[in-house]
DNA sequence: CTTACATATATGTTAAAGCGAATATAACGC
DNA sequence: GCGTTATATTCGCTTTAACATATATGTAAG
């Protein structure tokens, strides 16, 4: 790294972060790729607002973004610098752990998971994780059912 | 924290911390308190400049001032929320690493201990704790001298 | 009470970034 | 081809914040 090129880095990053928005969608990627109409059902916020942001962080390389088909993926890309990397964690750790944070990650769940989510979602691909985790879920629920 | 507050103070945090200046000037007060002068010397910024991201570093709270006479001295005001407080700490500590940063840190103490120090700042009061470690580096050149 | 010094603020300009509304593109199905 | 769906981009506008230059304020010294 030649004559500070981490300070312009954090700039950029800070500057990337410094928005609730970002914020709120980092907070949905944070375990995994989660298709962009995910975004916009469980943020409220319209499409293009959404999609302004996701290129924002495509951008400055914060996230990386995959085709399938007519959807869009999108994951964190986590800095290649160690201390980046590691601010960029804490931060994204200390917005999980909000309540309103949590509501948000949990919508998402829902959003993927229930039968009778809204049809313009209903066809997008889910997210694998979440997706166990929610068969996980309810798998126990059923169990303490039985008990 | 009611509704999400924490989203605005990171917002709030992390647009001050998205700026060169601002995180040169926190490496220089990691420390301690550090009065005007010495940033307008050790920056080579011009004094106004200087003075206007102060002002903006104060305005969100991650500085506060006192005044010594005709000098003011700026601290860092940690964070009281503990994940703002660690996302800070994270940064400055990312900063003060770098060679390019730690030779503005010299420059501090040179600034501060040097008797051919510019006659503007020759008379302005000195962080305390700096004093003595240049004391101390001194007396163990010398030891190292006599051996 | 005037001068000088340390620091802060105002002014005018420019650049960046936010927004909603409208429009464009890309992939799919018919 | 055409229409539809998912996502991206553009346009016009407003806000924010950066900068340099100039000026004001507060304190100490004479």
């Amino acid at each position: 790294m030649s004559k500070s090129e981490l300070l312009s880095e954090m700039e950029q990053l800070f500057a990337a972060l410094a928005d609730k928005t970002r914020l709120r969608l980092l907070n949905l990627i944070r375990n995994e790729e989660v298709c962009v109409c995910f975004f916009v059902e469980v943020l409220g916020e319209s499409q293009p607002k959404i999609s302004r942001h996701l290129a924002y962080l495509r951008k400055c390389g914060l996230v990386s973004a995959r085709r399938e088909g007519k959807w869009m993926h999108y994951k964190i890309n986590p800095p290649e610098n160690e201390n980046l990397k590691a601010v960029l964690d804490e931060t994204i750790q200390s917005i999980a752990i909000q309540p309103e944070m949590q509501r948000e990650f949990d919508r998402l769940v829902e959003a993927c998971c229930s039968p009778q989510a809204p049809i313009t979602i209903s066809k997008a691909p889910k997210p694998e994780t979440l997706l166990q985790a929610n068969v996980l879920a309810e798998a126990e629920e059923l169990e303490t059912f039985l008990l």
